[in-house]
DNA sequence: TTAAATGTAATTTTT
DNA sequence: TTACATTTAA
């Protein structure tokens, strides 16, 4: 059937067609990509023969698993459910629910979101009287997770001391972070990874079978993956490897999560006989945006080189708007966002979640409905953690982090002095905090309130065997006087909401999916941060979001605000060339969101933590050609009077060289400055990679 | 045990 | 400035 091809461009066709063996397809923003990947999965089932249970997609987020597959449903049809449609960590969690206990873990193991491994950790640095902030060891058991090397390997190269203390005792920490996970019946998101790779790794017999559920794989999103994703993925596909990666180097804004841009600016490297796709020709943007976006691309050098072409004709100019200062550019937001009227379409994007304070603010005094995207998570809202925790604890009691969470909420006279208590008691006795409650008799004088909640546990334990999720809340919430104790509290009404919210997604779940509290819990761990529930957002209203947030989505309007050294890019950015780039690639993803209007917009002046400071306007602005820009007034429309051109930096940083330019070196040859800086300049040559060289000495000669 | 007071740090955050 | 976490007082 030609009607899975005849509506795509021939890079697309191309891709679709593409049978077996490894391809790269390079998809710039905009260029059709998840209609590409999902018509492809019809071709092969249509036209090749393949069994729709031999298909594994693995996408990024929850709601691209199911846009892809709901896609694919009302493509293929009914058999579509026979695909394999998910995230990597929702892969993982169906592997290792089957197969768990070959590396250790007990079949109603937890997953423990971002606050639990927090909670652990700080317990841990407790047991070992440590002082030392958290954050230090956070960000090393992140490294050394996210790189799947293990401890050693961190070891070698990290500083002497962490947090304060010896690398060594740093060490410590990781070792018993780790244990108390496992005594807990307890994994972390990174732990489905890789014991899953371990799984693989130690059972071949086990990676034979799943990889007969996936002779065929996708992997959406490549530029994101991290060492360990890419190791799985390399696990799975094997020797010979009908493996398609799709992603664009251009949108990897995840490198401080650990993705790692080289993963596929390697992949040809890693599969020399792989077929590379462009996909360049882009449905969303007027031409004007892409003039603007490519401009500004086009200066990084880790990247696959890519243009993106116009469909549409016609466009209005790109705007510049340049205010005196953050409330000016605010306002000028909410004057034309009223202009244009039409809220849905509209979207605010900006660098820190700081910036939309302003912003709201502007907007909602101008009557403008405001959808903050981000925020806080429903499901990280505290009522809504503390009745997960209840369900948690219910499923798996050796949870002491939850368990924590919920001895005392609501109130019941059992505080953090008696529960240290039992968690010395626990210590001691080598056995678990709930099993130190059970004996608490023996512990406390006054041991009464203890005993009433374990009595309470118990018949919570019951209910989650024999009740359905929305049935256990319910007896929770009756239990324990949950809605009452709420209603005391300030925004108690609001707090009541998101319980009433809970229990109707809890619904929802069953209805849709249904199954077990324990399935229940898995689902709420992998899309923790995912939507917000139908409740309480406007329908009709203009969306605020980070450029982070952003990515994936497209609006008719988008404004780019902020656009200042030390915020885009951020401050913390600066000194780091591969941080530079990222900084780049999130302008970048802001400009692609838009589809026919785009205003850019920098503030002259702006309070930073109460201090007010004088910006200069962003170097990735002097990256735009000045006509492709509109500058105006503050009030739209009007063409700006006599004003500065995007300001450059104040001193040039630089020696002759300027970023982009190309270069020839006696050694390396021909290659583009990256980045210069005084009497040093970073220069990338194909093939040799980045190189970060001596003006005096490098002898570099100018091409042009 | 809870509430007020003080100190401190402040990008981004798919799972 | 403000959000939070920990300390201190009631």
């Amino acid at each position: 059937m030609s009607d899975l091809l005849s509506t795509l461009n021939p890079a697309q066709q191309e891709a679709v067609r593409h049978f077996e063996g490894p391809a790269l397809v390079v998809a710039g923003a905009g260029s059709g990509k998840t209609r590409t990947v999902v018509h492809r999965i019809a071709y092969l089932m249509r036209e090749r023969r393949v069994y729709p249970s031999e298909i594994l997609a693995v996408t990024f987020t929850n709601k691209a698993a199911g846009e892809m597959k709901e896609r694919l449903v009302r493509m293929v049809g009914p058999q579509a459910k026979e695909l394999w449609v998910a995230t990597f960590h929702a892969a993982a969690v169906r592997i290792l629910r089957v197969y768990g206990e070959y590396v250790g873990l007990r079949p109603g193991f937890v997953i423990y979101d971002e606050d639990d491994q927090n909670a652990l950790l700080k317990e841990v640095l407790k047991e070992l009287e440590l002082e030392a902030k958290p954050g230090p060891f956070r960000a090393m058991l992140d490294r050394i997770k996210n790189r799947g090397e293990g401890l050693s390997a961190f070891l070698k190269e990290a500083p002497d001391y962490i947090g304060g203390v010896p690398k060594e005792v740093a060490a410590e920490v990781y070792h018993r972070y780790q244990k108390a996970l496992r005594s807990q019946g307890a994994v972390d998101f990174n732990d489905l990874l890789l014991l899953t790779i371990e799984l693989f790794e130690g059972h071949p017999e086990v990676l034979r079978k799943v990889r007969q559920r996936a002779r065929f794989i996708h992997v959406d999103e490549y530029q994101d993956t991290n060492p360990v994703q890419y190791r799985l993925t390399r696990l799975l596909a094997g020797e010979k490897p009908n493996l398609m990666v799709v992603g664009d180097p251009d949108q990897s804004i995840y490198g401080f999560r650990a993705a790692d841009i080289q993963n596929i600016l390697r992949f040809t490297q890693d599969y020399p006989e792989a077929r590379v796709i462009r996909l360049e020709e882009n449905y969303r943007s007027s031409r004007p945006i892409l003039q603007v976006a490519n401009a500004v691309i086009e200066k990084n050098a880790l990247r696959l080189e890519k243009v993106l072409r116009p469909t549409k004709e016609g466009g209005e100019p790109v705007r510049l708007y340049r205010a005196p200062n953050a409330r000016e550019e605010a306002a000028f937001v909410a004057r034309e966002v009223v202009r244009l009227g039409g809220y849905q379409g509209i979207a605010v994007l900006y660098r820190t979640n700081a910036q939309s304070r302003l912003l709201e603010e502007h907007l909602r005094r101008a009557g403008v409905p405001v959808r903050l995207v981000g925020a806080v998570g429903f499901f990280e809202r505290r009522e809504v953690k503390d009745l997960l925790a209840y369900a948690r604890v219910a499923v798996n009691p050796a949870d002491g982090i939850n368990l924590r969470r919920i001895v005392n909420t609501p109130p019941r006279g059992v505080g953090a002095s008696t529960v240290g208590k039992l968690a010395d008691y626990a210590q001691k006795a080598g056995v678990s905090l709930y099993e130190a409650f059970c004996s608490a008799q023996q512990v406390l004088s006054r041991p009464q309130p203890v005993l009433a909640f374990v009595e309470l546990l118990q018949e919570l334990m019951e209910a989650a065997f024999e009740s359905s999720p929305v049935a256990f809340f319910e007896q929770v919430l009756e239990a324990t006087g949950f809605r009452e104790a709420l209603r005391e509290e300030p925004d108690g009404e609001e707090r009541l909401q998101n319980v009433e919210e809970l229990l109707r997604a809890a619904r929802d779940w069953e209805v849709e999916e249904g199954g077990s509290l324990s399935e229940f819990l898995d689902s709420v761990a992998l899309t923790a941060r995912a939507e917000e529930p139908q409740g309480q957002a406007p329908a009709e209203a203009v969306t605020l979001m980070t450029l982070h947030n952003a990515k994936g989505l497209e609006f008719p309007t988008v404004f780019l605000v902020g656009l200042e050294e030390n915020l885009l890019p951020h401050r913390n950015s600066l000194s780091r060339l591969e941080d530079l780039e990222e900084e780049r690639r999130l302008f970048y993803v802001g400009i692609t969101r838009a589809q026919e209007r785009l205003y850019l917009s920098y503030a002259e002046e702006r309070e930073t933590y109460g201090r007010r400071e004088y910006t200069r306007p962003s170097r990735f602005l002097e990256d735009i050609p000045r006509e492709l820009l509109w500058e105006v007034g503050a009030f739209g429309e009007a063409p700006a009077p006599p004003s500065h051109p995007p300001a450059k930096p104040e001193k040039a940083l630089h020696q002759g060289f300027k970023g982009g330019e190309k270069v020839r070196h006696p050694k390396f040859g021909q290659g583009t400055v990256v980045a210069a800086m005084g009497e040093e300049v970073t220069v990338m040559f194909p093939g040799v990679g980045l190189k970060r060289l001596a003006l005096r000495f490098a002898g570099l000669e100018r091409l042009e």
